[in-house]
Parts: C-alpha cells; sequence; structure tokens
DNA sequence: CCATTCTGTCGGACTTTTCCGACATATCCG
DNA sequence: CGGATATGTCGGAAAAGTCCGACAGAATGG
C-alpha cells in the first residue's frame, strides 16, 4: 500500500559524501567552480549523454550542492558550498584527531605552508 | 595469464571520496579514531556481520585509510589520514572558490528567489 | 600434535546506481 | 499560433555495491 514508485523519484539520495563519490559529479562542481553554467553546456564537456548528466545534476540538487535558477528557456546552475563545508567539518574532526595525537600535522601534509 | 580473476579480489576500489561514501566506513574510521584496534573489535557495534565488516575494511585499505599489522593471530587496524587530507585538498579548492566570491551570495539568494 | 580462535575470502542473492534512447513539458521567436 | 530549442523524466538493461552463511588458512596454547 504504501509503496510508492519512489524508486524513480529519487534516482540516487545519498548524503554530501555520497554525492561526491561520483568522478563525473565531482567533475561537474568542478565545472561550475569557474561561474554558473546551463545544463547543456555542463553536458559539453562530459563523456556521457545528456540523460545520465541531468540526473547527475538532480542528484546534486538533491543535496543542496547545486542550485538551479530559470533563465528563459535554459537553466542556469550554480554552485552552493554549504554542504561541502559540512562534509569538511566531518574532515576536520578526523583530521582534529590526527592533530591532537601527534602535534605536528605537518609532518604529514609536508607542504602546508 | 595475468589477474583475470580480479573481480572478486577487488569487490571495490574506488578511490577515497567513494569510500568515504558509505556510512558503515565512516562509522569504522570513526571508531578507529580512538585507537588502534582488532577487526573483531570493530565487528562488535556495527550493524552488519563480520564478513561485511570485512570487506568494508579492505575498501578502507585499498585506499590507504586504514593500515593492518599482525599482531599474534589478531590484526590491528589503525588510520592512515593521508588520503583524508588528500580528499580535504580537494574540499579546499572548492571553499577556496567560495571565500574569493562571497559577496555573490547575496546576489544567488535574490535570483532564487 | 590437535583443537580453538581470529581473520579473510568465496558463492550467490538482493538492492542500488548508472546510462541511454525516446517521449513529454516548457519557453522562445517569427 | 506553430516550429524550434532546452530540459527533465520514463522504460529498461547493464554494471556495481552490499550483505550473509560457509569455508580456508594462520597462529596460539595446552
Amino acid at each position: 500500500m504504501t509503496e510508492q514508485t519512489a524508486a524513480r523519484d529519487s534516482p540516487a539520495a545519498p548524503d554530501v559524501f555520497g554525492a561526491l563519490a561520483s568522478p563525473v559529479r565531482r567533475r561537474l562542481l568542478m565545472a561550475l567552480r569557474a561561474g554558473p553554467r546551463t545544463a547543456s553546456s555542463l553536458c559539453e564537456g562530459m563523456p556521457i549523454a545528456r540523460p545520465a548528466v541531468s540526473e547527475h545534476l538532480a542528484v546534486l540538487r538533491a543535496v543542496g550542492l547545486v542550485r538551479a535558477v530559470r533563465r528563459g528557456r535554459e537553466q542556469v546552475y550554480h554552485l552552493d558550498p554549504r554542504p561541502l563545508t559540512e562534509a569538511g567539518a566531518w574532515l576536520n574532526v578526523m583530521l582534529a584527531f590526527w592533530n591532537a595525537r601527534l602535534g605536528d600535522l605537518s609532518r604529514i601534509e609536508e607542504g602546508e605552508r
């Protein structure tokens, strides 16, 4: 009864790390880093077809990493880094542990300067 | 006759973000944060059986996030944060971009409305 | 030695993700 | 209005990931 067809409604609804797990999505974010771009413009540099890029963008939208604004008949995507800072906070917890233990992160990073 | 049966040899060989995508693996890293622990000790707090934990540990080992040292008939796992700093570097690239254009935040918020 | 414990791996079932061609919807321009 | 463009979504097939019970190899200790 409660069996909705939600399997297709959310082709992928992972958390931030799950969204960052795909190299294609990371490349999309990197491309978006230079500035807002339309969906078709994002597809140009990718090794996959448009529907796949559209779904990857939907995943990024679901976790709040990107946002889309309608502009005419185009849809302009832009970056939203807030979930990224959330992921960074998790990383900092781990690295802070390491800092407290060794007290010398530069020894590991070796180029922090 | 090189490694042809490698399909099972590497049940999952993603990059660092791929390894961090699984909540179970993140929890394993968090548990390891308190100090080195044996494999069975890691299984205790987990909601899955030992073979699954073992494969998750294999994934973490493949990307270099953990390392195992034999101690008698036990195997002691300990954390290695270097790949983590690599992931942090990627995040910093994205967040640095955002810091450079903090002034655009209000503009985007307006455009969304 | 031999039984016990610890750990990794295998066979196999199930779920999720990824990708594409095709269709549907929305917007613009003449 | 009607054709063209941009974008999302659907059906479905292929691939990957996840999990478990059962087995195999190493190390310990009596």
